[in-house]
DNA sequence: GCCAACGTTGGC
DNA sequence: GCCAACGTTGGC
């Protein structure tokens, strides 16, 4: 069974919007050794929420794995990895931070855990709980 | 703008 | 190899 992640982009430098309007990006610049090794796990047609941080905190859409993990090209020290993604659909209601901590079911959310790392796991019943607080 | 939580760097 | 200092991220 494919795995699940969240991925972290702030608005203002790469959006949901602009992942759409792309149709395929380079998940890259990722300069942190768990969150390099959660993209090293990722296989091809896992699903991502896409969060939108500091403007907006909230998951607002779905994104999926195209291409598995290769070297960041925008890393000198190659020890970084980066992977492509596509947009799957947008969520029919954003999920916001504040929404996702007042849920129980989520309290073990690594996100949530650690607030600062840009990409991580989340298990298939929170993958569903969320879902099911988006409507969709 | 501030601060907490981490990660990284560099002196020893 | 330890740890203090510093930088970055992201919520508030």
């Amino acid at each position: 069974m494919a795995s699940h992640w969240l991925v972290k982009s702030e608005p203002n430098a790469y959006s949901f919007d602009d992942l759409v309007r792309d149709g395929r990006t380079v998940w890259d610049g990722v300069r942190n050794n768990a969150a390099a090794l959660h993209l090293k796990a990722m296989a091809k047609g896992d699903q991502l929420l896409f969060y939108h941080s500091q403007e907006g905190k909230e998951v607002v859409g779905i994104a999926e794995v195209a291409k598995t993990a290769f070297p960041d090209k925008s890393d000198p020290t190659g020890r970084f990895v980066a992977v492509e993604i596509v947009p799957v659909r947008r969520l029919k209601q954003s999920v916001t931070l504040a929404d996702m901590k007042a849920e129980s079911r989520l309290a073990g959310m690594e996100m949530l855990r650690q607030s600062r790392l840009s990409v991580s796991p989340v298990s298939d019943e929170q993958w569903k709980t969320i879902l099911k607080m988006a409507k969709d």
